[in-house]
DNA sequence: GCCGTTTTCGGCCCGACTGTTTTCAGTCG
């Protein structure tokens, strides 16, 4: 009966993002009509749980291998399939009938939630922010039950600055600003530590907001810095322990002031993700304490803690990196004792795919050179366009034959730095490289990238890389899914397959490391590694000031639980010449 | 709706700030 009423199959499958999304929605609307809050977190959790898997989501509900995800139970789980299925499940086409589309839009207005949503809804019949704008301007709003002039104000500015900034931004341009607060707040007399927080301290790779904390004994001259620092465009709220304001980047930035003995508590409450958090109280009440942001508490009397590492002991746990707070696995990893030791910034020793005035980049290979061994690096990859990339000055044969004599001869000189003779060739439609076999040969590694005509169907696009990586000259794979944040999704990609032949034929995944790319997504590390697919880190730097990119892809790899083992430029120079010396089939 | 050394029913994390309130609801993280 029911099924006489769904639509058909969809046009175009249906992905893990369409699912996550419709469950986020479903759990939206039950707040909106006011359903029990334990029913809409499961559909939250849910929904975050299906965006983590990094297996394939048709896979895992047609073996019923999602009933093994936490978070997702039976009724869940129909509904899953179902969406796959026809498009669409049950309770969300129920819902959607009684509420209508823009008003989720409207949760997104900051201090306009579920109950406000439904006031002005059923009251005034709004169902868009626009019109929200507008009986804002008009004075409607005011007039509301629990709502008042200020109220009314409050939400046009947040509509105002939901429209600027709707966006999230870069890791790398929200850590320059937080490290800028940072240095304020410490610079305030009586301030003892201080931390960036959040998704910053967790390395995500765009970040919506920073949280900063501080312990001081007196918490008004830090917020009262803090609140009038130059870059503070609005302030939202300022209170003794929480500050939130809005800086001219547009970035929300909170402030949270803690006492010096409870930063260990403070430190991990504003670390974790909402998931990992909740789960570690739960964990901490089941072994009778209570745990907030001031401290751990047994009864009434607090449990001393000297930092994070003696907070995770009480609690029966290993220390979890705060890249790892994502309550992805390793709250239970930490119980077991068997969280990996993650890689190091100090662990790479040099890095791959670099560019320089021989294609697009700005810097000359001297002076990308001596930046790298500025850095402390003991060799570089050079690996400058190919001969298609002709938008980025990519290099014919005679270009590349006198780009080899130069890197040898700045060997000699600054021996025993080296530099690596490379380049990143264009991987052609069919799936071919960008040179013949002999000119391949002429360089000690090859990356290999899609640039263009990212078009094709998953089976295509997977197809030409699958064919790529198979070429024995080809030692990498550079930005394997092609995306770039906040602006472009990656191509259509079967990873699984990529993984397998990357590791079949012993070809690197690149984690690209430029801020705009961080690409491959930390998320499929673990299962590539488990395939035995392994990493290098590569900052795809076109001037000497972004070789150092490679950090960001540092932040990256130990996100994805990657170690230095799984990270082939952590290898000393010759453990580098002798892997890349592979048989040429 | 999910989950289980609290195990198939009965729980489910915790606190700060604002604005509209005469004691607290709503929102946020």
């Amino acid at each position: 009966m029911a099924g006489a009423h769904k639509p058909k199959q969809p046009p175009t499958p249906v992905t893990k993002a369409d699912v996550a999304r419709a469950l986020r929605n479903v759990a939206a609307m039950l707040e909106i009509t006011g359903d029990n809050p334990f029913r809409i977190r499961a559909f939250e959790n849910a929904s975050a749980a299906i965006e983590d898997l990094s297996e394939d989501l048709h896979a895992m509900v047609e073996s019923g291998e999602l009933l093994e995800v936490r978070g997702i139970g039976k009724s869940i789980f129909a509904d899953v399939k179902s969406m796959l299925e026809t498009g669409t499940f049950d309770e969300y086409e129920k819902l959607r009938k009684k509420v209508p589309a823009g008003i989720l839009e409207m949760l997104r207005v900051s201090g306009m939630g579920p109950k406000k949503v439904k006031a002005v809804y059923e009251k005034l019949d709004i169902k868009s922010v626009d019109e929200l704008e507008q009986a804002g301007r008009d004075g409607k709003l005011a007039v509301l039950p629990g709502f008042g002039e200020k109220t009314q104000l409050n939400i046009l500015n947040a509509i105002a600055r939901y429209r600027k900034y709707a966006q999230r931004f870069l890791f790398s341009v929200a850590e320059d600003e937080a490290n800028g607060i940072l240095e304020a707040v410490r610079r305030v007399k009586g301030v003892k530590h201080s931390l960036i927080g959040g998704s910053l301290r967790r390395h995500r790779e765009t970040i919506g907001d920073i949280d900063i904390l501080a312990t001081t004994d007196d918490a008004d001259p830090v917020m009262d810095v803090f609140t009038s620092l130059p870059n503070v465009a609005t302030v939202i709220a300022k209170g003794p322990t929480k500050s939130s304001v809005i800086m001219k980047s547009g970035i929300h930035v909170d402030l949270r002031v803690v006492k010096d003995d409870e930063f260990a508590a403070a430190s991990h409450y504003f670390s974790g993700n909402k998931e990992h958090n909740t789960e570690v109280r739960a964990r901490a009440k089941k072994l009778g304490y209570k745990l907030n942001e001031y401290g751990l508490f047994e009864g009434e009397h607090a449990v001393k803690i000297k930092d994070e590492e003696a907070l995770f002991a009480k609690l029966g746990m290993d220390f979890i990196p705060p890249e790892l707070r994502e309550n992805a696995g390793e709250i239970e990893a930490a119980e077991e004792h068997a969280l990996p030791k993650l890689i190091e910034v100090g662990d790479i020793r040099g890095t791959f795919h670099c560019h320089s005035t021989y294609s697009d980049g700005r810097s000359t290979l001297r002076e990308m050179a001596e930046a790298a061994k500025a850095l402390g690096l003991e060799y570089l990859g050079i690996a400058d366009h190919s001969q298609t990339a002709v938008y980025a000055g990519g290099m014919d044969k005679a270009k590349v034959k006198k780009q080899l004599r130069e890197i040898e001869e700045l060997n000699q000189e600054l021996a025993p730095f080296v530099l690596f003779k490379g380049v990143e060739s264009d991987i052609l439609l069919d799936g071919r490289l960008d040179y013949d076999d002999e000119t391949l040969a002429s360089f000690d590694h090859v990356v290999a990238s899609v640039h263009g005509q990212f078009t094709g169907t998953e089976a295509q696009m997977t197809k030409r890389i699958v064919t790529a990586v198979s070429n024995p000259f080809t030692t990498m794979l550079g930005h394997p899914t092609g995306r770039v944040l906040l602006s472009r999704d990656g191509y259509p990609l079967n990873l699984t397959a990529v993984f397998e032949a990357c590791a079949a034929h012993k070809v690197f995944i690149e984690i690209n490391a430029h801020p705009y790319r961080l690409d491959l997504d930390w998320r499929h590390l673990r299962t590539a590694k488990d395939m035995g697919v392994h990493f290098v880190i590569n900052p795809d730097a076109h001037h000497t000031s972004e070789i150092g990119y490679f950090r960001y892809g540092v932040g990256i790899a130990r996100k994805g639980w990657l170690t230095k083992g799984d990270v082939f430029n952590t290898k000393s120079t010759d453990g580098v010449r002798a892997a890349l010396r592979k048989p040429r089939s």
